[in-house]
DNA sequence: GATGAATGAGCGTTCATTCAT
DNA sequence: GATGAATGAACGCTCATTCAT
């Protein structure tokens, strides 16, 4: 259907974009109540006007927003056939760690200050449809890693998988939340290691089946 | 020094307070930057200007609004003489949860916001007289319940203080965020219990004296 | 003139002549000033640049509006060649009332406002060719009346037929305004009825030649 | 209860009025629709945000312009003990055209528009305490003025007063909607004489006493 | 110290108008 | 001739901040 489309409308699908991506970078740098439509137009180089071309009102460039791709590390994790549970926790809590330190610290601060809200929905839907927020994703995807491993017999039925997803990914968003609050002094990736050697084999021992 | 204060200044004081715990009023109804002066200064039944009296800028209200909360858990528990680690260590998490629940999610919300960039202090000083910022401060706490029951004989000598300390604290962030971020949903303070159950426990059991 | 016209030419008054009509019913229901060249082509079923094409400014349209049949009421009743004046002032004033209220309040509301600036045209001219305003053509209706009657020794010579041409319109669009403003309680068309044997008869008796 | 204002209110009270001055002088030259706030608040030599300090919304200005100028016209000519009710009328109707002169043209059309919805009060209340619309008020005056005179005898006492009241009073009404949309060509003060000398004298003589 | 009127920068939004297609 | 995306000036309105009282 989009082969239908004329020079004007991929034109148009061209700015709109543009205007997405302008906004996901100024909404980076400051947040979305604080940035203003004049920052989004002249970071994207176009004419304040043109924002309600394409958008109805301020907040539906956000929506919008992280239609993006996200990383599925759940995904990749779980289909590590040839590893055990501890090494498939700690690749996936190290990888998440660093995917955030990547993106640096301001991002991540903003990144947290706008999914502080809860109804700040990170543009991915669950099995049923419903548009969910990042932590929920989060959480989600620790509990999928962890079910797995119960599925896959690594771990024992009466596993909490519960409780241990929301304690595995709170440590995950204290470590961040900690990153930023000590202006990267308490480097998330490097305390990955304490945490698998302190807690996660701690806590996870015993409910492994072997 | 609050001895020698005319009447004048503790009316002052007074009406500060006052604006201060209307700010948390409004605050924890709608948010920081939708709330106005006006709306604080209605909230507190005083003139708009008299803001501007006792604050410098709209920002610095909620500096005060985190001072007034600051509970000294740490000299508490450390305290507790007839307690052994495990004890100490719920209940310091226990208190520490309850204590931001008590004053809002929207509430923490801010604090978070505020306290993200290290450079902004909570308005204590360390033992050399140093400002310092409220996850120092915390880390710092956790770390003295530690080091105290290591001094005591509760854990050993070779107890990775540190580590435990960055992580334990980083767990307690973490569900205060995981609170914020599900709107209140992931309820910090009931999942104290599982954090005992299956971290806290597993972690420091390696390392208890007996 | 018209008979020359390339199909293209065809197609494109008929464009403009949809763009009118579709003002015309959107201005009706709200203003010129309120209504914007968007409501207007979504009105025709056009594209917005289509206004452009045939008209310079927005306020071009509205010289076009009135362009249209109006009610030839003065012609009808300069017609009747066997009616008295009295009976043709009435039946003048009644007809104008009603036609009024048969488009309805709203509509009559609209209608006042839009003509309330002297220099909205209705899109009829005079004698000479200058277009004029519904307050001049309805003037001049009434006037017309008048002069016929007395052109026919209905009325004596000395009528003075422009101040009462002036001041019986001045009640039709009195009646017409107290209509709107007390929402339809002051029923114009029933209020004819007193205007003729009050005010009518009483007025126009000294002037009539039998 | 003016008198115990402090120094600032009074100045606060001089502010608003030359606010609504401003407004009526650029209102006379454009209109309500096309002034804008900044247009009326340069007039007035005062930043754009005091208008917020003293009007909520730019249209409640209009209501406090119409306020200003009410005269209460009934009551002087009903105080009139030593005329006739010829000249009373003459007095009323006069004066109550000249007042709309005043307040100019545009204010005028302003006026009418803001009071063709019959639910617009005019900040009068009647014998019973309740507010009332403009029409009401003024067919109330004119109702007034000729009750009285069938009171004092001047008029029989089967004066039609509600019919002639609503016809008076519509005449007026439709001579000022004359005047605006002649664009001022029509002045209404002086087709007072013509309607004294072809309609009212000829109305009211058969309900003269002598 | 308390006040609230005054302020102006800035907001989200509208819309007449232009112009490449 | 018809189109609709792009534009920017202008709008009504908000609000943190100032300051004379």
């Amino acid at each position: 259907m989009e082969k239908r489309m004329t020079k004007r409308q991929i034109a148009a699908q061209e700015t709109k974009k543009k205007i997405i991506e302008a906004a996901r970078t100024v909404i980076s740098e400051k947040s979305f109540e604080t940035v203003s439509i004049d920052d989004i137009m002249a970071e994207a180089g176009l004419g304040k006007g043109t924002f309600y071309t394409h958008f109805g009102r301020k907040e539906d460039v956000v929506y919008e927003l992280n239609k993006t791709d996200f990383y599925h590390l759940a995904e990749i994790v779980n289909g590590m056939e040839d590893k055990d549970i501890m090494e498939k926790l700690e690749y996936y809590c190290r990888e998440f760690m660093k995917s955030i330190e990547r993106s640096g610290i301001e991002i991540c601060r903003q990144w947290i200050k706008n999914n502080l809200s809860g109804n700040t929905m990170c543009g991915i839907e669950d099995k049923d449809g419903n548009a969910i927020s990042k932590y929920r994703y989060d959480y989600q995807a620790m509990h999928s890693v962890l079910s797995e491993a119960v599925r896959r017999g690594q771990l024992i039925a009466d596993t909490p998988v519960d409780a241990l997803s929301l304690l595995f990914n709170a440590e995950l968003y204290g470590l961040m939340t900690a990153w930023c609050m000590s202006d990267g002094a308490a480097v998330g990736s490097e305390n990955i290691k304490a945490f698998r050697i302190y807690i996660l084999e701690q806590s996870i021992r015993p409910f492994m089946t072997k």
